[in-house]
DNA sequence: TGTAGCGTGCTACATTTGTAGCGCCCTCTT
DNA sequence: AAGAGGGCGCTACAAATGTAGCACGCTACA
């Protein structure tokens, strides 16, 4: 579970879900405020001792990947949104979410109807 | 930003947007593995030296709740998630959380499609 | 071929977390 | 009124985290 890293490794976690597998560097750029760079390998260290990223070497040197898919974090992610905030009903979370309106295009709004269809369909099966 | 607490502190703060207004010991009774009353007590204490929880004294003794609004925290968390996961989507977030159909009846994605219909009128205004 | 530069790892250390123990002050009970 | 029990705060302390410094190796270019 990422809620069970402190704050730094999970920011840079965040980071490596945010723009995908990037070097000390690129890591460094995005981090709220500046760290040398052996203070983010320090961090990442632990991060793969731990199991959350994986690194692998390129001609850059070394990239670090999360090691939890995407999808699975995601979902994750978004579960424990819903449960602490949400009272665990993901439609009030997806409400929420429309309420960022400014956020979402008309083609967005008809796109979501259509998704909506589809799950009705599914349930209906 | 919860997301700058260490991982109990966050803990304890998500079981009182959980649970609402909570006493030390029934969020003692939350926590995923037990911990003395004054193990949490003094985490509260510095939740409370942070800012994020306040608490109150009422009969039972003093009960403990978030400082931030629950409106203020869903909005901070949600952004928070479909910045780090969905690329800065909101769309991509709620389609994902469709995607969790079987938490959803049909009567929510009733309800949900009118919400939709209202953002687009209030897009349209 | 020296030396400047970059990416790396190791180690060390201050600070913060995570947790328990102790003693205090209520209130209730006998 | 003497305990018993519960909630509380303070302090202490081990473990984990956050960070920097140093030394190494590999370019690359004067």
């Amino acid at each position: 579970m990422l809620s069970s890293l402190p704050p730094r490794e999970r920011e840079i976690v965040d980071i490596l879900y945010e723009r995908g597998a990037s070097t000390v560097t690129e890591i460094g750029e995005s981090l709220s405020d500046a760290l040398s760079g052996s203070a983010i390998r320090a961090m990442l260290k632990r991060l793969e001792a731990k199991g959350f990223v994986a690194r692998e070497a390129s001609e850059r040197g070394f990239v670090y990947a999360p090691s939890v898919s995407d999808k699975t974090a995601r979902k994750s992610a978004l579960s424990q949104v819903v449960r602490v905030f949400f009272n665990g009903s993901a439609t009030s979370a997806a409400a929420a979410l429309l309420g960022m309106q400014d956020e979402m295009t008309g083609a967005e709004l008809d796109e979501l109807e259509k998704l909506i269809e589809q799950a009705r369909e599914g349930r209906n099966q």
